[in-house]
DNA sequence: GGGCATTGTTCTTATATTGTGAACGACGTT
DNA sequence: AACGTCGTTCACAATATAAGAACAATGCCC
């Protein structure tokens, strides 16, 4: 077997693994680094060197160790503009957080995770911290759930196959059944919540955002402490989210029906 | 001369040009982007697999077209966190915001851009968008201004020489001596200020984040519209800011003296 | 202070990968 | 129906690659 014939390119898939480990850990040496990926030392020296010439790492003066510059969060930063919907989302978000006082996000799926791409915080003092960019398992947010009830069928079924329901609080829905009874409930709802699933004292619903074909893009949601979101809030506050996630789909051309 | 001996590596150039190409426009096919690279085609479209295969680029199934996913934008959003800054600094921004009523930021230089990697925006109705990770030049800016401050005076003389003083409003500085002047005089004072430099109608005041070793490496600012910031109040927040960013210094470990 | 074990870097080499140009099938248009 | 264009695959020569050994510099421990 010749075995040419080459479909993917090592030496960039060692490079992305660099960044990849650089950015897991804060400062790695190039023998620590080596270490951890099982590469010779060289190899990963010279890795380094190429991308600390495109700007993507730098060495520390003060420790001769390499660590990721903010040139990947830059350049990532633009791949977050797709549709303009960061533009198009963030007035109905700013009126969403004004109307209801809370913290609201906008959020797409990422593989097993939901990365809030926008968010707009709310006056209150009492808030909890939620990092852009930083993703959070999608099973255990009203976010997640939205993305999932939207995903087709089968790629829900691979997705389901795929990804362990990782328990977070000990309300996180951790089995595949109640999560299916969750989504079909978010979907025939047109709205998903989340009951402190993902962190203790946080709740949150959220709703879909849909191109002009119909499908989910992304969702909008509002989060906040328990103490200020009993049930019945909660629920009374989906009315608002739907509406907010619906006029964002209208400005990305969607024109199908307003209820779920 | 043999010319081996490689130092860096292409495919690896290679594939992060396709990247930032990627990043920039908004969805490319192979052929476009082998035009815009001046690569072949097959070239190309093995990297593009290759990224795929790691989930930073997908097809959209629509236009057959390639196009970033939002995993560059979470790996390089943990580059965000270096020495923790953003966590240390959420809470004192969160009370700069609320007691200036504006709009506080955090952002470092990146070659010759700021880029804001926290803010925390004021209640006001009347907001700037000012997005996150798309970086602005730094000459133009309050931030930027207190970063070049901060750089030692080789490494100032280098920056100046090698990037130009682009004109983003009829006030920016577009000529050395006057901002070498202001930056001087940042430096004295303690903080810098943006008055429309940056964009018509919007002003700003920005402080120094030193870590323990006294070197700048972050800037906070607080910015406003112009009809809310007259010069007067301007340089009454200066003291808050200077405040703020000196407390988020001696979190990071700062020692220094608390006057410039 | 001298020896020992790290570190980051450089060199060399066989080998596997890379970049190229051409050819293929599939669409959409003229 | 023929054409242009697209994304994909193929084959091959040229070249960059990964690995291991050797280097100087640094820090550490006895």
């Amino acid at each position: 077997m010749p075995s040419h014939g080459q479909y993917t390119s090592p030496a960039v898939e060692h490079a992305l693994a660099v960044l990849e480990t650089l950015a897991s850990a804060q400062e790695l040496g190039v023998t620590e680094l080596a270490r951890k990926l099982g590469m010779g030392k060289s190899s990963v020296h010279r890795l380094l060197a190429t991308l600390a010439g495109q700007g993507y790492v730098e060495k520390n003066p003060q420790t001769e160790r390499y660590r990721l510059t903010y040139k990947l969060f830059v350049v990532g930063s633009t791949a977050t503009e797709r549709y303009g919907l960061k533009d198009l989302a963030g007035p109905v978000m700013d009126r969403l957080s004004a109307e209801t006082g809370e913290t609201a996000n906008l959020g797409v799926l990422e593989e097993d995770r939901v990365v809030n791409i926008h968010k707009v915080e709310g006056p209150h003092l009492l808030r909890l911290h939620l990092d852009l960019g930083r993703g959070v398992p999608a099973h255990a947010t009203a976010l997640g759930k939205v993305l999932l009830a939207g995903l087709d069928p089968n790629d829900l079924d691979r997705w389901l196959r795929a990804t362990r329901l990782t328990r977070l609080t000990p309300r996180t829905l951790t089995q595949r059944a109640p999560l299916r009874r969750a989504l079909r409930e978010a979907a025939t709802r047109g709205y998903a919540l989340d009951d402190e699933e993902c962190s203790l004292g946080l709740r949150c619903v959220a709703a879909p955002v849909r191109d002009r074909r119909g499908a989910v893009v992304a969702g909008v949601s509002v989060s906040g402490p328990s103490q200020r979101l009993p049930s019945a809030a909660l629920h009374r506050m989906a009315a608002r989210v739907r509406a907010a996630g619906l006029e964002i789909s209208r400005r990305l051309g969607y024109s199908g029906p307003s209820d779920p």
